[in-house]
DNA sequence: ATTATTTGCAACTAAATGTTTTAAAAGGAA
DNA sequence: TTCCTTTTAAAACATTTAGTTGCAAATAAT
C-alpha cells in the first residue's frame, strides 16, 4: 500500500504485540492509550495512522491473541486421538500459557473484558463469541470420542464442554490471582477425573 | 450522630443496597457515581455526604456484599458434617446466588476488580484477600474431614480447596456469560466427583 | 534535485468522571 | 419565632481520556 513517503520508526508488528501484553494485562478499559503509545515509543498520531483507533487496535489484538489459543489449547484437543490426551493436552496447554513468564498470567479472552461500559459492549460481545467458539470444539471434540467408542455412551458432550469450560475460567482466574503452574496443574489432574470416569 | 438539621431524603441502606447492585453488574471501574447517583435518586453531593467517596463506597458495599457470602457458600460448609454434603451444598449455594433473578449474574468479589489502573489497586488486593478467605475456609473443611476420618487419609486439604476455588472462579464468569443454573448445576456434580472419590 | 507522500511531534479539542462549591430549603431545638 | 444544623439542587472544577490538527522532517520515485 506505501512504499514511498517517510518510513515509520517503530515495527508494527512489534507495537502490536505491545499493545496486545498490555490489554492482555490490565483488560480493554483498564488499558488507555497512553499506556500503549509509551509501551510503543513514539506520540499519538504515530499509533493512530497506525492502527486506527483504539477499538480497532483491540480488534486486531483480538485477532493476534485468538492465535496463541489456536496454537495451543484448540490445537491439543484435536492432535491426540485419545480423548483423555486431548483433554488432557489442552488443559496443561492453557495452564503454560496462563502462567507463562513471558506474558500476563490470564487469559485476554476471558479477563480482558468482563467489565465494560454500555459503550463499549461491542467487545464484550465479540469475546463471548469466542469463548463459545471455544465452547463449540470442546463440544464437538466430546462427540466425537462418543463416536469413536472411547467414551460411554451415556456421556453427554454438551454438559462435558460446559464443564471444562467453567475449569478453564477458573484456571484464568486464578493464574491472574497469582496461583502456580503446579498448582494449576493438581487441580487440573482433579478436573481430568471427571472424563477419566467416562472412558470405555 | 445527627438529630437536627433537614433530615435525608433517602434511606441510606437502601442506597447501599441499590450502589452494591451496580458495583456488582459493572465492577469498580465500570461503574460511574454517576450511575449510583441517578439509581439512588438524589444528587451527587447527598451521596457524597452519606457514604464519603467512591472508595468507600465500594468498600461498604463489599463489607454488605461479603455477608451474603457467609450466609449461604460459607455457612453451608460449616451447616453439614458431611463433608461430602458440606461441600455440595456450598457449591449449590454459589450457583444459586450466581444466577439468582434479584441480582447480577455473577460474585462481586471475584469479577468487580479485576482489571483495575494502578491508582485502584487496593480494591483489587481487598478483593484478593477476600478470596483467600474463602480459600482457608475450604482449607480448614477439608482438614476437618480427614481429621474426622470422612476422607482418605491421602486427601489433601491444600489442593482440593484449590481446585474448589478453580470451580467457583469459573461457576461466576460462566454465569456472567449468561449460563443457566440448571447447567451449573450440571457441572457442579462433576466436580463433586472429585472430593466423592476421596470419600472413605 | 524535485516532488509526492508519509511520518513524528507539540499542542490542542472535546467529552467524561470524581468531587466540590455556593446558596437555597427544610426541619429540630431554644 | 429564631437559631442552628443538615440536606438538596445546580453549577462549576480539576483531571483524565480518546482522538485531532498543523507543520516540519524524512524518504522513495520521478
Amino acid at each position: 500500500m506505501s512504499s514511498a513517503g517517510r518510513p515509520r520508526t517503530f515495527d508494527r508488528d512489534v507495537a502490536l504485540n505491545k499493545a496486545m501484553l498490555i490489554f492482555w494485562e490490565k483488560g480493554y478499559e483498564g488499558t488507555t492509550m497512553t499506556d500503549i503509545i509509551s509501551a510503543i515509543g513514539t506520540k499519538a498520531p504515530s499509533v493512530y495512522a497506525a492502527f486506527g483507533n483504539k477499538d480497532k487496535l483491540f480488534n486486531e489484538v483480538v485477532n493476534l491473541y485468538a492465535e496463541t489459543l489456536k496454537a495451543g489449547p484448540l490445537k491439543a484437543l484435536n492432535d491426540h486421538p485419545s480423548i483423555y490426551d486431548a483433554i488432557k493436552n489442552s488443559l496443561y496447554s492453557n495452564v503454560e500459557i496462563f502462567t507463562s513468564q513471558s506474558n500476563p498470567c490470564s487469559c485476554l479472552i476471558m479477563t480482558a473484558a468482563i467489565n465494560c461500559s454500555p459503550e463499549h459492549i461491542e467487545h464484550m460481545n465479540r469475546l463471548k463469541n469466542l469463548r463459545t467458539v471455544y465452547k463449540r470444539v470442546l463440544e464437538t471434540r466430546f462427540k466425537q470420542a462418543v463416536t469413536d467408542g472411547q467414551l460411554i455412551s451415556s456421556a453427554n458432550p454438551q454438559t462435558l464442554a460446559e464443564f471444562y469450560m467453567t475449569f478453564v475460567h477458573g484456571l484464568a482466574l486464578r493464574a491472574k490471582d497469582g496461583v502456580s503452574k503446579s498448582e494449576l496443574q493438581t487441580s487440573t489432574d482433579y478436573a481430568l477425573v471427571t472424563v477419566k470416569l467416562m472412558l470405555k
